[in-house]
This record gives C-alpha cells, structure tokens and sequence, in this order.
DNA sequence: CAATGAGTAAGTGTATTCACTTTAATGAAG
DNA sequence: CTTCATTAAAGTGAATACACTTACTCATTG
C-alpha cells in the first residue's frame, strides 16, 4: 500500500516530513496570516491522512507557529508590528549571546571555514554588478549562513531554540527581507566582519556587544522599510478575533435542499 | 461511551488537560531524565487512548519539554550542569527584557498591586521564624508571583514563550530550590525590590539592569548548591546514548516459546 | 421584514485497527 | 562459553471509523 518502500534516503517519518515543510510554507507567507487551517482540505491537498498532519499541526502549535482553539483547530497567528519588533529585541539580546558563546568556546575549523566561506559569499554577492533582486538573494544566503554557523558554535540547543521562536515571524522572516537598501548591506557586511573577528580574537564581550548593535540596526531597517512599504496592510493587534477565512483548499459548493 | 459529559466546568478538551498534566510532571522531575515514555502503558494509567495522550506529547516536544526520535518514540532529555548554566544566562537576558518592557510599557494597577503583595509575603516568609522547609515554601511562592508579574507586564507573547523555555528545566525548576540559604534570601528580596522600584519608576535601563544581576546571581547559588550537593548523579552530556529504561508503567512478563 | 430556532453539513476530537520497526530472548554453531 | 541468526512480542506510525461541536441555511413567526 505504500509507494516508497525500502528507499536508501528516507530517514524520517511522514509527520516529520510534513511538520518541516509547513513551517516552511508558513515562515514563507504561505499561508496568510489570520488564515484558518483546515485538516481535511489540508490533508488532500497534501496527499496524506489527517494523523501524521495533525502530529505535524500540533508539533508546530507548541513550537508557537500556529495557534490552537479548542474545537476550531489551528490557525496561523497575525503579528502587529509591535510583536515583530519585540521579536528583534530579544532576538538581539539572544544572538548576542550565541556570538559570546561562540568566542568563549572557541570554534572548530569546519564552522570557521563556514563563517569565513559566508564572508566572502557577502563581498561577492556586493561587488557583483548583479540585478538588484539577484544581489539581495546572494546575500540572504550568505547572511542566512553566517547567523547559522554563529548559532552553531554557540552548541547550546537552548539559544537554538530560543532563536527559533525569535524568528517565527512569517512573512518578515530573515531571507525574504533582509538588505533593504546597498548602504545598508555594506553596513551590515561590515558588522558581520567585526563580529567574526571578535569571536576569532576571543572576545567574547565585544562579539556579544557587536553581535546585539548588529541586529538591532536590522531592526530598524526592516521597521523602517515595513512602515513605508505595508503600514496599512496585515497590522493587527496578534490575535484579535478576525474572520475565519479558512485555508487549506477550495471549500466551494455548499448544496443542500430543505429539511 | 463517555462518562463525563454535560460537565459545566469543563472547558477545554482532553489533549490540552493531559498536555498542561504531563508538563507539570516533566517539570516537577515526575519522570526521571532519559527515560523513553511508553505510549501504551502512559495512557492505560491515565486513562485515555493513545491518541490524545501522542498529540499532547507532540506539542510538548515542540515545546522541547520532550524528545522525539523517529520510531523510539519520546524521552524526558538528560540535562546537563553546563546547559542549566546557560539557560540562566539566556534567562537572565529575557527577564531582563521583561522588566525593561515593562518599566517602558508602564504596569496596569493589578500587576502594581500583585507585585507590591509578593514583595509584602516574601517580606513575611523572611521575618517569621517558621521552619526552614516552610520558609522556602512561602518565598517560593512570592518569588514566582513577582516574577510572573513582571512577565505579564511586559506584554509580550514572545517573552513569555521564551521564558518558558529557558525554565524548562525539569528538576532544577525555579519553585523547586529558588533560594538557598537565609542570606541568599535576604539578598533576592532585596533586588526584588530594587526591580520594583526601578519598574514603577519607569526607568527601563536600570530595571533591565537589576533583573539581570539577579538572575545571575540566583545562577551562581544554583550553581554552587548544585556542585555542591549533586555533583556526581544525573550530570550526563545531553542526549547521549543512555540506556532505554522505559517509563509509564511495568513491563513485567516476557514468555515466549520456541520457533 | 427582522428575529429566532430547528436541522444539517462540515469540521474537529477520540477510539480503534492495521502496518511497519525495533528489541530482545532463544537456540544453534563455532 | 561466546557469537550470531532467528523470530515473535512489544511498540510506534498511520489509516479509518465514529462521536461530538460548530456554524450555516432555511423556514417559521411575531
């Protein structure tokens, strides 16, 4: 009855599988927020039986990137501005920490080679004459590798987690925003090199406190760009009772005759 | 089929109660660490079927309150003394940032209120001359109500969610141990008062700054009462092999014949 | 015509069953 | 006595079936 059996590459397991690719599509904006999840539709849409999507659906409840209600299942939660940049405060505060970690424990070469690999990916991806667009993406990468090889050779599974949660903001999330203007990459390719530096150099004070001045001027850039760019649109007080607006497929046809 | 029904206190639906049950046990040190939890013999003791009993375990292992590996199914983790440690560092800033949001934010007179009234009952909890188990009790009390305070001041879900993680540390857990000896607790009450007063005051830096020595001290106790009295017993490097041992209920009888 | 209430479809919560994986006891072979 | 293969039991993953709740349509009534 199942397709792919005895397969050499299939580690995981189905729920597995699915919860990855939906936090995916909700940290992607997928999904819109407020949006309402429904299982069944879902669960066709996605060729699987409701158990393994509910196993997913409840695992990203608890990680906090959906919202659960009693009998009306999950929906994606819709954050005010306030929330996003609340997320970057603690978020500087926590990657401030993983950069301490880092200089403090010292890396292994591998996530150092990564660091530098990513360093050099950034000054690439700026001096190439590229599309505006391509540019952006080259660096999203770049930026996406160097936070990760920090939080890395921070090994503490706990600011992992915390950074996860930090980073739950669909939609704003770190690659499809990022560098807003080229000052504002080269400023923060800037930034990446002190902190690199610092932590090499073993300084664990001066990485951290380079690490929290870097994210919080991302912070402002991004609350910069949001409000000239969105203001109006999807700014809602995080919860608020919203119309249902269900998701997960059509829900056409409702045909019925008289009692 | 279901014996209660028609219940008017009953609100919410049988997952989410065995969730905020099995939570609490985790926490409380119920299971001990490493121990795999058996889905058949867990639910048989509680009294309901496995499927509300996994989809409670899946949410607290995106909580990372649990374990889960592929078909092993989960496991309460075995913590370290190093990631306690670092949980109270990345505590130290979170709680920090809960005060100075709500130094900035300003605090309803509820919060005032609750905050003065668990500043008064540590007061008492000091002054009496009950017995020293008793004593920490009551401290215990006031200190988790000053702190739950201060978290809901702050308005901010995020906050508290990464609070929640950085508690979620069974055992070990705050209204556990908390305060150690008198002088510690003299020491504790007394920041909490400058906490307070820095908070009504509205003075974001110098509560953010306060809450953060505190946490950190109440780290260095933790730490020393720790080394001190553990030391040796459940200090194991996180998620390594640790034998099965399952938990949930007996595994008595293994009778088999012969092929 | 608006308000209200019954009845029904859609949707979620739970139970049960089946399929597949892991684990460990047993016995034969070296 | 140790090692390894065999094999069934126990356990987890997934699917299906059923129960209960919510929400909507429509008809009735004042």
């Amino acid at each position: 009855m199942n397709a792919v059996s005895d397969q050499p590459g299939m580690a995981s397991t189905q729920s597995r599988l699915l919860a990855e690719r939906l936090r995916q599509s909700v940290l992607d904006g997928g999904f819109a927020p407020g949006t309402r999840l429904n299982e069944v539709h879902l669960a066709r849409s996605l060729s699987v039986s409701r158990t393994p999507l509910r196993a997913a659906l409840q695992t990203l409840a608890g990680e906090g990137l959906l919202h659960h209600t009693p009998n009306r299942g999950f929906t994606v939660p819709a954050l005010s501005l306030g929330t996003i940049i609340d997320a970057y405060e603690m978020r500087a505060l926590a990657e401030g920490l993983a950069a301490r970690f880092a200089a403090e424990r010292g890396i292994t070469d591998a996530l150092r080679l990564q660091l530098e690999a990513s360093l050099a990916e950034g000054e690439r991806s700026l001096a190439s004459d590229a599309a505006d667009g391509e540019r952006r993406r080259l660096y999203a990468e770049a930026n996406e590798a160097f936070h990760g090889a920090i939080q890395e050779a921070a090994k503490s599974d706990l600011v992992k987690d915390v950074l996860r949660i930090c980073q739950r903001v669909p939609q704003t999330s770190a690659h499809n925003i990022v560098a807003f203007e080229l000052a504002d990459m080269r400023e923060r390719h800037a930034a990446h090199q002190r902190i690199y530096e610092a932590i090499i150099c073993r300084e664990p004070r001066e990485a951290e406190q380079q690490m929290r001045q870097h994210v919080l001027s991302v912070k402002m850039s991004m609350a910069r760009w949001y409000t000239s760019h969105l203001s109006s649109a999807s700014s809602s007080t995080s919860r608020q009772p919203r119309e249902p607006e269900t998701s997960g497929l059509p829900q056409n046809k409702r045909t019925r005759r008289g009692r």
